[in-house]
DNA sequence: GCTTGACCTTCCAGTTACTGGAATCCCTAT
DNA sequence: ATAGGGATTCCAGTAACTGGAAGGTCAAGC
């Protein structure tokens, strides 16, 4: 299967997979012409990291994830503290990111947005307890 | 004042701050030793920036912030267009990463994470419909 | 047999916003 | 004079791609 094949079934970019090979994640063989020539193993580790990287696992725990998923003698433990650490990473960010969006939407709303200089975000922004 | 101190004040590490005068976001004069000496305006600009960017927005939107804060003739609109916008995608970040936080969670609570090999997690990573 | 266009290849550079580290200089106090 | 704690510059690295150039390959049509 040649790469636009599988870029298209894994759902991910040609030069992304390519990148995955650069760093060692997939290992597909090659034609005589050069081109790679992705076996099913290949296209199941594509697709197995194109849901991984939706989840927002990192490079690395995929990595990690990828070599579990191998092993047949894995403890799911192992899995299964990779998921939950990466959980709860996740939600700090969705904290972070609500607080943002409280204030800022706090500000927008109070913001007049018209011709007038006069705006509560810039103020708000500016006048720091220094 | 020095760069530490700024630093100190500004919430912001001295490495970061030479950073931003690199990328021409403030430009503090020099004294005769060659040290930053950091004026009034520069602290201020430089608190501006450490609440803009924890309220996530880029380097770049920064920029633009800032340039309307000191444009005493600004419209309020151009302000509040770019914090709505990035509002907008703060919600979206929002949204992705609540779908990953629900289906890791359920990922993870089916996930016995004992000894043995079986998982659920894995296994919804590995069977990609192709 | 030749051309055309769609693929494929590699390699280099750029992205975001810093951060770490090395080498060197400066200031103050003992 | 020396020791420490700052300050300076410059170089390199991070995460995970992405864009683009230069060139090789393949299948189809004439």
């Amino acid at each position: 299967m040649n790469i636009s094949e599988v870029a298209k079934r894994a759902g991910i970019p040609p030069k992304t997979i390519r990148y995955y090979e650069e760093i060692g994640l997939v290992a597909p063989p090659r034609d005589t012409n050069g081109y790679r020539a992705f076996r099913d193993s290949d296209m199941h580790k594509l697709a197995f990291l194109s849901r991984a990287r939706a989840l927002g696992f990192t490079i690395e725990n995929c990595r990690t994830l990828l070599a579990l998923w191998e092993d047949q003698d894995r403890a799911s433990a192992d899995v299964r503290r990779l998921a939950r650490d990466h959980l709860t990473e996740i939600e700090a960010k969705i904290a972070d990111l609500e607080e943002m969006r409280d204030t800022l939407s706090s500000l927008v709303k109070a913001c007049a947005g018209d011709d007038r200089p006069d705006c509560p975000i810039l103020k708000s922004l500016g006048d720091a307890p220094l």
